[in-house]
DNA sequence: AAAATGTTCGCAAAATTAGTGAACATCCAA
DNA sequence: TTGGATGTTCACTAATTTTGCGAACATTTT
């Protein structure tokens, strides 16, 4: 089963997808024939490896039903947690300044 | 001051934003000068004809103190909502079949 | 009139994503 | 134990998207 309990890192909708196929005993090879996506995509998806586009969200939404939107808002909130630890842009943030109004 | 009452359309974090600055009485090219991106990227983003990216929306928040996550909350809103409106995916979604368990 | 401002457009470079195929390990059942 | 199904990983290409830039034009302000 995929890992759903307390994590170090943030929640990414593959790991909700993951479960979801599991607990339903769906392979991963036979969903993505039966909705049509490519394979190794689906798996790296689940794993985490690579990010839910709003098409994709809503395909799992007609083919599960889970809510495109909470796939999303999920997606959304694993780029910006990873987009602070990223020390790169936290470097560059300190580089920008308050800008305030002119009066 | 841009439209932030009713509309028909989804809000775009553009209208916040472009409101934010409007009410500071920032202007567009000062702005963008002052946190070194390009002009008219900002300016067609607050109106709507760009997307916002996580980096773009820390930047905003460390600039104005915005919430940076808001910003994107409301950027994939806004995509999902296009998303769902968008005629080629409903076509192509109305093809996904929903996938069963096992037993 | 001149300067500042907002808007729109097209373009090219850069980055990201989608899709494919192969290889490998593991597990389970015949 | 062997064969088939499964999950995982990787490298690569093609397609798409994003970014940044600059010019042109309209509008507003001074």
């Amino acid at each position: 089963m995929a890992n759903l309990g307390y994590s170090f890192y943030p929640t990414h909708p593959g790991d909700i997808l993951k479960e979801e196929l599991e607990c339903r005993n769906i392979s991963q090879r036979s969903f993505a024939k039966q909705v049509g996506m490519s394979y190794s995509v689906l798996n790296e998806l689940l794993n985490g490896k690579r990010s839910l586009s709003p098409t994709m969200a809503l395909m799992f939404e007609a083919a599960l039903g889970v809510s495109a939107d909470m796939l999303m808002n999920i997606q959304t909130r694993y780029n910006m947690q990873t987009a602070r630890k990223d020390s790169k842009i936290a470097q560059w943030l300190s580089s920008i300044p308050r800008v305030a109004a002119l009066w």
